[in-house]
DNA sequence: CTGAAAGCGCTTACAG
DNA sequence: CTGAAAGCGCTTACAG
């Protein structure tokens, strides 16, 4: 096939670039590139020309092109543990909805260990996204060393805890579950358990058990009412704990919980003992899930803001690139205790 | 600044192109990119030289100007109206699963209305996406038109009924509804009402809702017991439902509920009733969320494949680019009938 | 307000 | 196995 015949063909299966634009609106390249992107210093008539033509042609920017001459790709991507998870869908939720209120788009990745991620952020850079948002402050050292050496606007989240890569935007989980563990106590529950997951010290989980345990050392009782259960079994682990616990603690009067799912199972085992909630066994959340409302009683528990987490590390990245870097670079989103019947 | 100077910043700023792999490594251009694209193609040594110089500078292929070179983005986008809803979770997370496998990365819109998904594909097309999976078979002209001219793999997800932009991958929603309200037909419950939400005729909801009137009508029973409830309300509007049917039909003896949210809701309150499930009132659900193993009694449902169908969509898209579109493309991945004791 | 020139960092098809 | 040339479709900085 000759060159020429190529590029017809090429051309034909491409579809429409500038020139043709340019062309049959009788006017050069860069006033078709002008009438959408600096509109003011293209005259009316041009303006009126181009889009003419542009309809006429079903002409479509191709966006890639113009990453590469500009650098600047308008895709921030976001790596995640998981979706099934309904705090980190809530975080990307609310990532989209920011960037695409800003014209950009989202990259997303699906990470459940350090290889996955690492994979993940060397694609990021190797598409050169205006902006990568990682979920915690636990990353391997070839992540952040790529990362800081990429020079690229960087959000990690869940965590107030630096030193940051970059940016942070996060609340303290310490201080939820302090705070959740110390009304229980005041309440007057003395022998209170904790339900997390295996294995022990799972960064996304550790932050609340020091909370947990250092409320209770604050108060003179026993931090070592401790159970870790498989993740994957879902309510479940929330009977498995309270069945371990009980078994080294048969006067167990409270149960914080790292996630309402673990919640809401202690509740559906209690339940089905017969013991009322929260008089034989008070039971505390986190993470105030759809379920939590629903619950008989009601699940008192941590609401974590998902959302406005992802919003707000739009709104970070979006600003370093437009701006250059904020001077506000670690943003606490707060939490807030949802009270309702269970304690 | 002089043009040098420029190019000296900009430089220093952007990184390490081929080119400064290739100088350092004593090679062309073309042979640094032959190493990473075709390996057989260039002496070990070669090789050996290319990958020592790129560790040395750090080099990051840039895969945007691959991309503008070569026409192949390997980036496929997806579009779905919510990622509260664990079916599209799901999804995107078995698309991101099989994208990963393939070195092909993920782009996310959320998008719950026609304009929004019109500027989502526009997005996608700008970007040259490799392939572009939609959320349901109901879209504007506009979308399917543009969709159709950019000549691009295209799946439709979440139904067997085309006609398709061009593929399709799903299961009959309308079998899977027919099949669980004939079962309880068989199980001897004869007045039976339909628990949906607002608007009526919500195409995600539809097929159900056909299905489940004409499981009723092929028995001759009543089939138009039917509710319809605001779906932000969470659980609350299973209550409602109840109280809706049971306002017109007190003998009331079975509830099948477009979602397990629904479901759930419905048992929470016959539980808050005191009436036994499924003896007073036996209640199916739909989607096999978490909650529904929990329940008490445990909610028999249909079970959506949300994970599966991701994956498929992905399998087709890559098919497509890599070897010509596929013979089948339509795939259905079935339903499955979840059998537990609330019916 | 307008446009010719150079460049973004790769890949393609080709000749050696 | 190797590399010079042309091109992907835009944008940048500039001169008119």
């Amino acid at each position: 096939m000759t060159r020429l015949a190529k590029r017809a063909a090429a051309s034909s299966k491409r579809g429409v670039t500038m020139s043709d634009v340019a062309q049959l609106a009788g006017v050069s390249p860069m006033s078709v590139s002008n009438t959408y992107k600096q509109p003011a210093k293209v005259s009316p008539e041009t303006r009126q020309r181009v889009f003419e033509a542009a309809a006429k042609l079903g002409y479509l920017p191709n966006l890639l092109a113009g990453t590469l001459a500009s650098g600047r790709s308008r895709i921030v991507g976001a790596i995640v543990p998981s979706l099934r998870n309904s705090n980190f869908a809530g975080m990307i939720q609310g990532l989209e909805e920011t960037l695409g209120q800003h014209g950009c788009e989202l990259m997303l990745a699906v990470a459940d260990d350090p290889e996955r991620e690492l994979r993940a952020v060397q694609a990021f850079l190797g598409r050169r996204l205006d902006g990568i948002v990682l979920t915690g402050i636990e990353h391997s050292p070839e992540v952040a060393a790529l990362l800081r050496r990429a020079d690229v606007p960087v959000v990690e989240t869940w965590s107030l805890n630096g030193p940051f890569i970059d940016m942070g935007v996060g609340f303290s989980l310490f201080d939820a579950a302090f705070e959740m563990v110390q009304m229980m106590v005041q309440k007057g529950y003395r022998r209170i358990g904790f339900a997390g997951y295996n294995p022990p010290g799972n960064p996304r989980f550790a932050e609340r058990q020091k909370g947990f345990e250092a409320a209770l050392r604050q108060a003179g009782l026993r931090d070592d009412l401790l159970y870790f259960g498989p993740e994957a079994l879902g309510f479940a682990t929330g009977r498995l704990a309270l069945e371990a616990l009980l078994s080294s603690e048969p006067k167990l009067d409270g149960l914080f919980c790292v996630t309402d799912v673990l919640a809401a199972g202690a509740i559906f085992d209690c339940a089905r003992r017969g013991w009322p909630v929260p008089d034989r066994l008070a039971v505390a959340g986190y993470g105030d899930y759809d379920i939590a409302a629903e619950l008989t009683p009601g699940l008192t528990t941590v609401r974590t803001p998902g959302h406005a987490m992802g919003s707000r590390a739009a709104t970070l990245i979006l600003a370093s690139v437009e701006t250059g870097r904020p001077s506000e670079r670690i943003i606490d989103v707060g939490y807030e205790l949802v009270i309702r019947d269970s304690i």
